[in-house]
DNA sequence: TGACAATAGTTACGACTGGTGACTAATTCG
DNA sequence: CGAATTAGTCACCAGTCGTAACTATTGTCA
């Protein structure tokens, strides 16, 4: 956290930290020391010579003891919303923490469920949302999902992982064809017999190199 | 251009704008007063209370009069690189600029060829790299295409500037059976002749709303 | 123990998409 | 007129995607 004797920095680093809770994605958020019901992003000010995503990673480092198994840059957000730092200038970052990290203890920072997000400072809320819109977007660029998860799954917990960062539902079939065709995952020797139901086997993430897949133009998407 | 006088600030907003020039993609650069050979992207400090896109806006319409038809940040970049504003922060954003605006006078500016580009301090570079790439990706997301090209434009013409975004050739048939599904253009009743050949119809820009064309998911893209 | 519910995993089919070459249409030039 | 050149369309085919129905394997309960 921040320093608060130290002089007012020129910008911020904001981390947008997410994993997944009890089936939603959650956010971890951080007590203000001015009210009890304040919360914030976590963010400290930039240190002399430090790359941002450095700064971004220590942030991280210091309240769960790890640092995300992936991140990407949300951007600069800099119009006059106010901001915990006082600064003209904040950074994003969007981190995933995988399911399963243990929670940092003491009461000072807590996991919201995405739709159960306290008020927050209005350039804080703005980086929210950008480092949710990003995730979506990086969707089917690169394996986030995967990084969720642990080291082994099944391929329905897979498919919920993405049912959850897409906030859309997925069929079965589809998804597992798309998977195949993707050489994404390798199969396990090993099952999971989960209460009733058949066992599902267990698989990992180890994607092999494939064919350009060069499609064309897709103007479905344009406005 | 930056007020040398002022005192250096605490970071700089560095533009990228691009306009197609003699068939290819061209980036605008203003001559650093260092040196005779040495260029450098456009760029300015912030002024108080002044959101980042405006000042990004002030620049562009401070070098060519007009600001960009299009614009969108790239993110911010702040490793140790070296930049001409010896800030520890550099902003920035990628602009399009339609063909056939005046280009402005006086030597001090001037537009270059992406192949063409001379040694820019390294964290523009990367500024100026990150830029084509985000260009590239928004390529099928957002009609950036028809705002290099003037109000009516043929389907050839279109086209050609998707091959030059993309740098990579189409096939005719393909991208105008595409461009039918998209419902983005109309034709006009107005045709041109361009020497030989059958002359071609005009069309004008003229989205309209379309069913949300949800398509599955795409794990093709994935590395 | 046997029927049933629950979950995992596969198969098959039809609609649609995208890449492609070949076709027609309209103009200029000699 | 006929060849060359550019615009625009058509039709075929391979592949992809949405979907329902199917099989497979387990636990539960009468």
């Amino acid at each position: 956290m921040p320093d608060r004797r130290a002089r007012k920095p020129h910008y911020s680093i904001d981390v947008v930290l997410l994993t997944p809770v009890r089936g939603q994605l959650a956010v971890l958020l951080c007590r203000s020391p001015e009210g009890r019901d304040k919360w914030s992003l976590p963010w400290e000010g930039p240190r002399p010579g430090e790359a941002l995503d450095v700064t971004a990673a220590r942030i991280t480092k210091g309240i769960l003891g790890e640092d995300a198994v992936w991140r990407e840059q949300v951007g600069a957000f800099g119009d006059g919303k106010r901001h915990p730092a006082d600064t003209d200038l904040s950074v994003g970052f969007a981190g995933l923490i995988p399911m399963g990290t243990p929670s940092p203890v003491g009461g000072v920072y807590a996991w919201f469920p995405l739709a159960d997000v306290p008020q927050l400072a209005p350039r804080q809320r703005q980086v929210l949302d950008s480092a949710i819109l990003m995730i979506r977007g990086r969707m089917d660029q690169s394996p986030v999902a995967f990084r969720l998860l642990p080291q082994t799954f099944t391929l329905t917990e897979l498919q919920q992982m993405y049912e959850l960062l897409l906030a859309k539902r997925l069929h079965k079939a589809s998804f597992r064809r798309a998977l195949q065709g993707a050489w994404l995952v390798e199969p396990t020797d090993e099952w999971r017999s989960e209460g009733r139901g058949r066992p599902a086997q267990l698989y990992r993430y180890s994607p092999r190199k494939r064919r350009p897949a060069q499609r064309g133009i897709r103007l479905d998407l344009l406005s």
